[in-house]
DNA sequence: CCGTTATCAATAGTATTACTATCATTGTGT
DNA sequence: ACACAATGATAGTAATACTATTGATAACGG
């Protein structure tokens, strides 16, 4: 587990990050960077500071700060479906399975610390969180989708989906089911931190956010597909 | 019906859009430009130049585009929320109730043509869609939020939630899945529209895709809360 | 050990954005 | 006819999101 290669397909970047120094400092500090200042206020000028490098180099790397982002969505989405396989091709209770899965998808246990050296997970998850649904918000999505950058997203999506339909193989909308509940899986967990008033979830309460989350997230799936067996 | 007032706040600009010729110049050309072009390349500007004024007499209106597009998404939750008083305040079945308000979210009947002359309802609902999330993904949140500026997708929100819970008064969750279920009523039209593989939700069906959407919204509420009840 | 290639830093420059400030002009109500 | 609020016109600034070019250095192969 020390060090799993989550690999990025050539058309997130111009140069492979993961190839040199520079470039796995580029990754580092950017996750830290969006975390703490949020995507508007991130800049390759700032970054190319940060790491004492230049604006053009970070720019050999990658287009704009738009597929920088797409890339770290990705990694993230890849690093999910990879835990899933890890921890859930052993369990062959279908009910069992797909509650280990929201699970991790809720983050309900704690993150290895590291995985690269380059890759802060927690604060990857925390951007993730926020900005992640910008690659997509976007009047470029067409094109976007078109050079096949949303793969990782849809590829999760589809591998709970399919969970799902082992369970109950008659319910008629896995997709959208699991593409709601990964958005919101984010967006309950940011409600109960800056709007709270949207959500019961609450971070005064003795459970972690992502617990109640993830109490959340199961009980609505289970309803939904359990129910429509009648 | 033909001329509904919707009145928003002070606080949201600096001189009120809807008192002056140019003001609602700036909110029919925003709707628009910002439906056509998205919030992105949109810039006070081009709005400027599009009607014919100049970009200082547009920031008297308005501090910042964030700002106006807070403006506009509140003036849609105020708008969606006039239209449940008025369409269901005489329905007394709780369900027939619930129905007619996810009917309403998720437009499932056409808009009137013109509310006040300067709104264009079907764009600024387009542009809602896509659009309203970044007033709040931005770390500026818990600023904006203390300056009262996200009353209206709460008040919207307590309100579908009080229905809710006149249906199944113990159900745990009724903010969290309002909240939900009015993110996703946009998300899943737009997947449909441009990630057709995240959802059932079809753009080639013989129903339309608000229809659609509103069919899960409603399977998926009343899954969640009638199930409970035992 | 030399030459090639790749890598990156350094510098410069452009068009656009997101503002702020000032002052002149116009139109309206009294 | 005057007062004054509303707008237009103009100018300016700091920052952003790039692109282009050059030169130094290090690695690699013959």
């Amino acid at each position: 587990m020390s060090s799993v290669n989550i690999i990025i397909e050539e058309k997130y970047y111009s140069k492979d990050p993961q190839s040199s120094d520079l470039g796995r400092k580029i990754i580092s500090e950017s996750i830290k960077m969006l975390d703490q200042m949020g995507y508007e206020e991130f800049t390759f000028k700032k970054i190319a500071n940060q790491i004492s490098s230049t604006e053009a180099s970070i720019y050999r790397y990658f287009e704009n700060k738009h597929k920088l982002l797409l890339y770290l969505a990705t990694w993230y989405w890849s690093w999910l479906e990879y835990m899933i396989d890890y921890r859930t091709h052993f369990i062959t209770n279908k009910e069992e399975k797909l509650r280990e899965v929201l699970k991790i998808v809720c983050h309900v246990e704690s993150m290895p610390e590291s995985v690269s050296a380059s890759i802060d997970l927690n604060a990857l998850r925390r951007l993730v969180q926020i900005e992640s649904d910008k690659t997509y918000l976007t009047k470029h999505v067409d094109e976007i989708n078109n050079q096949g950058l949303f793969m990782g997203f849809k590829s999760l999506c589809h591998k709970i989906s399919e969970v799902i339909l082992t369970i109950n193989p008659s319910y008629k909308y896995a997709n959208a089911v699991t593409s709601m509940l990964l958005e919101t899986s984010h967006q309950q967990a940011f409600f109960a931190l800056h709007l709270p008033s949207l959500t019961e979830i609450s971070k005064d309460s003795n459970i972690t956010i992502e617990t109640q989350v993830y109490d959340f997230v199961q009980d609505t799936v289970f309803k939904l597909i359990e129910n429509s067996k009648k």
